[in-house]
DNA sequence: ACATCATTCAATATAATCATTGAATGACAG
DNA sequence: CTGTCATTCAATGATTATATTGAATGATGT
């Protein structure tokens, strides 16, 4: 049996951390959570998944210091405890963006070429409403719109896209966004838009960055 | 028979990262690597285990896109690829930190009290080094001394520290430094100093950040 | 060609993680 | 008190990660 010393019990600690990161539904449950907190059902319901099998990847993600939990009434809400979890996420992902060829993979089989993917940055989305010569379009489902949204932005479910592209000109950029850098309903948007003969891109992240920015924020009444 | 849409690979992406750093080892593989590149059999050596094993987890880590391998004749040398991968264990450390009581606990164990653990900042090192105020110590063993350490720093490896204590005075103020933030053999170092009378402090962080901080390194002839 | 050395590979046993199921808990409403 | 509902717990098999061993590979020097 070997002796841990504390320079490996300190290891350990961290790699509990990296290791509540290491699986994709969990990395998915800290998206969702970074929209707002949430109940285990609800989060459930989001991912498509069994109930009991969500609240076990939500108590790893507690026992490693993402997540709190606080009971109200017959439910119980999650949160991220604050912004680390999400800068450790973002830090994962910026090692992936970088250096594995398969994400680069999937991203380009959402675009024919490659300038085509190059996305909108918040400064540049902020100017450019300024002017008026974007429409802003979020992608999430109305209850993560009505948590706070880019001001101005009309809310269009991914789901009503195909029904709805009337209301966009022709004439003018549509920007879409939804919950993070990599939230694939902006990338399914874009691509449905310009299939149609729209002008539309991506803005590079989303929600959450856009409010950890200092950004405006409106929240539904 | 799962059908795995693209946002499902892209988290598998992210989550084979995350996986990477989910192990004590390896992390004490990069945090050794962030020091400067290694053979296989010189991390082996450091870190006290079997040369198949180190062998396994570099792949694991070089398939997460951390690190590189190079062949130089006999030997395979592994880097850190950029310092985006010290980014991620940097940001994971953080929740371990503010959120892990165990980390808390660990760390106390070196202290009496807690003040005693207050660390010296980079530029408050700098500027007491420049006014000649303090003794700083490179804990770390000579090689990785030699690939690079503070200006002015002496190397003590952790080891000779108790015959070397004579060399400090009582009067100024030592501060010792290591590998990385949570390096133990400076917690070490600076609790046998302070057990013999005298006044010793840690460095917030060790040498990579030092050098990523653009402060200037010494390195040996 | 041969021996040597660093590294990787392949095979194995062990351990940890994961998804699923059904039962237990804790809060609320009647 | 009872029934209902959200969540957690406990137990299970299935999958995956890990450590260990010994053999295979690839480069070097004689």
């Amino acid at each position: 049996m070997s002796i841990r010393n504390p320079k490996q019990k300190l290891y350990e600690q961290f790699a509990i951390v990296a290791k509540a990161l290491g699986h994709p539904q969990r990395l998915e449950l800290i998206e969702h959570l970074a929209q707002g907190p949430r109940s285990v059902e609800a989060l459930a319901m989001k991912l498509g998944l069994p109930i009991a099998n969500v609240s076990q990847h939500l108590q790893t993600l507690r026992r490693a210091g993402l997540v709190s939990a606080e009971r109200d009434g017959k439910f119980v809400n999650y949160r991220l405890v604050d912004d680390s979890g999400l800068v450790a996420f973002a830090s994962v992902r910026t090692v992936a963006e970088h250096h594995l060829a398969e994400v680069d993979r999937i991203v380009r089989g959402y675009f024919e070429a490659r300038d085509d993917m190059e996305p909108v940055t918040r400064q540049e989305l902020a100017d450019r409403m300024r002017d008026g010569l974007v429409t802003v379009i979020d992608v999430r489902p109305p209850d993560e719109f009505a948590l706070g949204h880019v001001p101005g932005a009309i809310n269009v479910p991914l789901g009503d896209l195909p029904a709805r592209l009337s209301e966009f000109g022709k004439d003018r950029e549509v920007v879409a966004y939804c919950r993070g850098p990599w939230c694939v309903m902006s990338f399914e948007a874009v691509a449905a838009l310009r299939s149609h003969g729209y002008a539309a891109r991506r803005l590079a992240d989303g929600m959450p960055e856009w409010r950890a920015a200092g950004m405006p924020v409106e929240v539904a009444a």
